[in-house]
DNA sequence: ATCGTTGATTACCAATCAGTCAATAACCAG
DNA sequence: CTGGTTATTGACTGATTGGTAATCAACGAT
């Protein structure tokens, strides 16, 4: 009963989260989205309504399509499904390190805009609701499988601020054999959990 | 033989570091830095030269000032100095939320500017080598007095990356609740390296 | 006292910012 | 084919951005 919109909204944000992934989003002026999608910017505001709900639906996309498809990897990968994230964590770094540099689209907004918009920081709260649901299942289904000898809300939240750290890290420019270093500790430590402690922790 | 300066530029980059800090630096204008420093752009600029000075200056300011002195207590202090550390942490959040909220100047700085302005990746490093120079200082002091079973630089390491993760986590506006259960679980990791390893790990 | 140098003040700049509006075009139900 | 509805277009807005130029004021050395 109306003219139908010519552009996909989908791969539309899809390029405006690549922007706000790569350069953030004070850094990020609507001319630049325009360029990144081809779209001009009155079409952008017809289809989102404001640039910060242009950032909340970059997130929304990014949570799905981004971390909700790699966390579900570790769902039900027991401990060599977490060791095994890390592990793709690292390779990335090594064989994508621009792309690496980029760090976490959440991570990024979270640190830049949480504070004074609740809208990111209720999705910076599924984000971490997400992750640990992922650690979580994981471990519990090594624990099932009697392949555990550790608390595991208390691995949950040690592997997530591992994570967390990386992330950071990361952002600062570290070399590779910083990176590399930290994933392969993160690494020990996760498969320390799938086996009884001993003397060297 | 000229005319002297009216105003102290530590104090002024002392004001400037706080709106960096509370705001970001994108977020921040120079109209934002003139209020609170009270002084004119054109003495902003006449004394420090630009914007990005401004937060390069903020972040060595921040980094002697904040940094420096809060791990000078670290240094020495054993496995009791950074299990005070952390409990500090916890501490500010519980009694000063606003502050906390804000979380660090230099995780901050890095992961809004890291990957384009190599001056903050390069006081990223300063401030990673700092902070894990202070907990090398204490587990090392912790190893000389016998209380250490534990490899120091896996230690260094994981204490660092567990504080990234609190500043995350902060951000993102968690409740006091998690905050607190991820400072206990730093503060019990680190209490644990001073112990032998049991089978709670 | 004066001269050279520097800081302070004010007004100003072009560029860019996020966002809007009126006109036009395309679609679908009837 | 027509009328109602929505998308598209391109020009446009006022506000704000980081940064400057010119004038004036204050100082120390001679």
């Amino acid at each position: 009963m109306a003219r139908p919109r010519q552009f996909d909204t989908t791969i539309a944000i899809e390029s405006i989260c690549d922007e706000f992934w790569a350069n953030g989003y004070e850094a990020t002026s609507i001319s630049d989205l325009e360029e990144a999608t081809g779209l001009a910017r009155a079409r952008l505001y017809a289809a989102f309504g404001s640039k910060r709900e242009m950032l909340h639906q970059s997130v929304d996309f990014y949570l799905e399509a981004r971390i909700d498809r790699i966390f579900r990897q570790v769902d039900d990968g027991g401990i060599a499904g977490i060791v095994n994230f890390f592990r793709t964590f690292a390779r990335i770094n090594n064989e994508m390190p621009e792309r690496a540099a980029m760090g976490c689209l959440v991570v990024n907004s979270v640190v830049e805009l949480g504070r004074s918009d609740p809208d990111v920081a209720a999705r910076a709260k599924r984000y971490r609701d997400r992750i640990r649901s992922a650690f979580r299942s994981a471990l519990q289904k090594a624990a099932e499988d009697g392949h555990l000898d550790s608390d595991i809300e208390t691995c949950v939240d040690l592997a997530y601020m591992m994570l967390m750290g990386l992330y950071v890290t990361v952002k600062g420019g570290a070399p590779l054999t910083e990176i590399n270093r930290l994933c392969d500790l993160a690494i020990n430590q996760v498969e320390s959990w799938g086996i009884a402690p001993t003397s060297e922790n």
